[in-house]
DNA sequence: CAGTATCCAGGACGATACTG
DNA sequence: CAGTATCGTCCTGGATACTG
């Protein structure tokens, strides 16, 4: 197993042989490339922003109106990054009033997979987690 | 199709007819749970945590040096909320100087799939989203 | 409609000091 | 070693008001 360069990408444990493990290092430095992207993606808002967008293109207040809680502030900001990442368009039209399309990139297209086993993990285990919850607080209050 | 409640798991728009995908709307509310299953998922330290966890059971310490940047209290708070949800078991020897072991539970481990793709997500499209960065940053300071 | 600008509160977070 | 406790700061992010 190469690593010129330190990663983040992992095998899981049990591809490893002992040697292989304990030479084994993620790269988690703060400034890693790698780590501001994934702060970016696995941002509250840019996850729903995306995961909407890939069912259709929207316009700004459209957007607004389907995010629950979101301020019109950080919906902007959201866009903006996403926008400069490469991972969301915004299409201009001259019209008064004026009307702004937001979709998705081919780039940002390819996150949808991603994202969707992410939620869909979510979703398959949240009973589980209330649960672990319910004991949890119970061990602490008691 | 049937949606007998809102969900955040939702079909690509290529699966859907033009009236299914009219009908269709994701549950975004604030408070809905897997909003704040996936806020918990996503955060950035936790992200980190589980993918170190899921390579093999490390000490607090250890953890802490392995996370760039992160401070012993939001070590703590991390590692306390991933054991609340159930993701995260905490063992501790009654030795001194103590020793404390943290691994991924059964249901932690099932997240290694999932936050491997967004991992390699990120690996595979970071030139791509640099060039979009340097795209946009001259276009904007032009 | 689709923002930008400004202000401000609250929480996240780091630094530091202390303990079983 | 593995924390807890406390304090202060910074910055996120909401509310509001204004504009092309």
């Amino acid at each position: 197993m190469t690593m010129e360069e330190g990663t983040l990408n992992s095998p899981s444990r049990c591809e490893l042989t002992e040697e292989e493990y304990e030479a084994f290092q993620w790269d988690t430095r703060e400034d890693c490339e790698v780590r501001q992207i994934l702060d970016r993606v696995a941002d509250k808002w840019s996850l729903l922003v995306i995961a909407l967008l890939d069912l259709n293109t929207l316009r700004f207040t459209e957007l607004k109106y389907k995010i629950d809680g979101i301020s019109q502030r950080m919906l902007t900001t959201t866009l903006r990054h996403l926008e400069r990442d490469g991972l969301v368009s915004r299409t201009v039209y001259p019209v008064v009033p004026p009307r702004v399309d937001y979709a998705l990139t081919p780039l940002g297209m390819t996150l949808h997979k991603t994202i969707q086993s992410l939620v869909t993990w979510t979703e398959d285990h949240r009973s589980e987690i209330a649960v672990a919850r319910d004991q949890y607080d119970k061990r602490v209050n008691a």
